[in-house]
DNA sequence: ATGAAAGCGCTAACAT
DNA sequence: ATGTTAGCGCTTTCAT
């Protein structure tokens, strides 16, 4: 039989109103029945039932915020996705979302918005957006005041977030060497183009991908490491100079960055199939390369999945009571081919 | 505001219990009545509250029968975790699970374990077994008895089972022809390794193999198909005698069949790494021949996703009244090298 | 600090 | 054929 607060209640010869309040942190309790209460729920191994909470929170729903880049941001729409995906199936267990979109490059935006969102009494956050100083104070006060932040797809390290749920960089970068050194034949000169070398979450994959192309090809060169700031002109132009300085270049790690300039300048050389190219994520202009036989694989990170594991994870933390089991949760990395479309 | 069974009732003029009565389905209401309140609950946008009807279950929980393979068979184990993660998110929602194993190579266990699931008056079954015309009328009498089946992982054709969930098969064959394509050099000439033809499921990677490797590499001779019938034994005989006739095999597509046999048979030849072998799932054999390096890549069909759905989607029909709207569901399909574990 | 009781939306048993 | 009512397990308001 499955145990209720009323059991518990009986048991410790107090009302289930206090069983609540004691179950549920909320003040007005004397220790020692706050103890004995807490003893016996654990004792009676209680959990409680969602219906039954859900139902009594349908008058006023637990709010949960969510920070995150707008519309505009095509990578996001599959976050988007999962994270909707999770609503709906929550949508009668007592939750509410409130979106709050951010220009992921305003470092005060982000800033604000989780600020807002505390003030409004939000009771989680997921959070996605910039890493940096200003978010991690917001990010720090409002775990302060008791309001729990799950990030998503990109980390804000340091902070007191609960924990993270995203991609595995080093894993993405070591697939990407393995694939490479699957395709290419003996002594290859191998590009790898990212975005800033000063970003951790930029240098963990091609660190990963040297290290691992290193050790099972040591007879392929990694002839040079770019960056490309994420801008389409100088991603363009780095490539198509390291195409002209060195013509024997026939692999191409894009780690980060604009893979539209990656086509268009291996197009300019008529390198077309002839230079293997190992790309991430599947943005449109990653399809249109893997359509017209420039790119050969992308290897991809799960992103709606990261959306919906957020939502239930912060779920599971504040209506059931769970905390996350570990700090860093890894989406699955996955490798397409133009014929997986 | 959100609209419930007490504003239909007060619309219609008649009672809360007599809106329950049509929105299920149950006798006793006359004709026009229950139009009324139909049309009234289409105009108002009603949809049930989860909660609310979970917790009115929860007395009398909806009964959801499985039908699976036991557990020695190690594939149906991450299935099986699927399927358990979808109950533990719906443990409190008003359902509860009767797992039935049968063995799938006698077709009346998965027969007589249908009957035995209607018998104890399930209110749905998940059904992964034989398809053959005892089990297809096993289905057949369920659903007439208003037991909807879902197959998940294998399906029974021609039965009436409302909807299947598993891999597109086609899918699988055309991925294995495009990696194949891109690590083979000019000219190769591949082996093709199945259980038995005479199973659609069999024979329909192989066809979309053969299709595909044809339009983009007609370069590539595809020398043989031989069938293994899932049998360790045979398959070894037929790849050994394959590797003996036609030394120059430099690839082998395994679409069916035992993995650990055709890595055996490559050892035998000492063509480690020198035959390129892609593969199908993630059995424990197939981690060795990939850590060995002797399996280049494996395509996978996330069987885990395939149980999680499966539930879902009966929970969906039954409790929510929301029906499949597809007949199929395929879920991703996926590649794996060794640097992908 | 604690108890008592109403109510969340739905189902089912009982009444009519 | 239809209405009434007592729960399901939990939260919350109002008493004490």
């Amino acid at each position: 039989m499955t145990i209720t607060i009323k059991h518990i209640a009986d048991k410790a010869g107090v009302s289930r109103g206090t069983v609540d309040r004691v179950l549920n942190g909320r003040t007005g309790v004397k220790p020692e029945v706050r103890e004995r209460v807490l003893a016996i729920a654990k004792e009676m191994d209680y959990s409680p039932n969602v219906a039954a909470k859900a139902l009594a929170y349908s008058k006023k729903p637990i709010l949960f915020g969510v920070v995150m880049p707008p519309r505009e941001i095509s990578f996001f729409d599959e976050v988007r996705r999962g994270i909707q995906n999770a609503a709906d199936e929550l949508k009668d267990l007592g939750i509410r979302l409130e979106y709050e979109y951010v220009n992921n490059r305003k470092q005060e935006e982000s800033a604000a918005a989780i600020d807002k969102l505390v003030e409004m009494g939000a009771d989680g956050i997921l959070f996605s957006a910039m890493d940096n100083d200003l978010t991690r104070a917001s990010i720090d006060r409002a775990v302060k005041q008791g309001v729990p932040v799950v990030t998503f797809n990109s980390d804000v390290e340091n902070s007191s977030r609960v924990c993270f749920i995203g991609q595995d960089l080093p894993k993405s970068g070591r697939i990407a060497a393995g694939l490479l050194s699957r395709i290419l034949k003996a002594d290859s000169k191998v590009l790898v183009v990212t975005g800033s070398l000063n970003f951790h979450a930029h240098r963990s994959r091609v660190k990963s991908f040297q290290d691992n192309l290193q050790q099972t090809r040591s007879d392929i060169e990694i002839v040079n490491v770019v960056e490309g700031f994420d801008q389409y002109e100088l991603t363009f132009s780095q490539i198509d100079q390291a195409l002209h300085q060195e013509p024997g270049i026939e692999g191409i790690y894009m780690a980060t960055g604009d893979v539209g300039a990656c086509i268009d300048a291996i197009k300019r050389h008529g390198k077309e199939g002839k230079v293997k190219v190992v790309c991430n994520d599947l943005l449109p202009e990653t399809e249109r390369g893997m359509k017209e036989g420039i790119i050969d694989f992308t290897i991809v990170q799960n992103p709606s999945m990261q959306g919906y594991r957020a939502l239930r994870i912060l779920f599971d933390h504040r209506f059931l009571g769970k905390p996350p089991e570990i700090e860093y949760y890894f989406t699955e990395t996955n490798i397409m081919i133009p014929e997986s479309m």
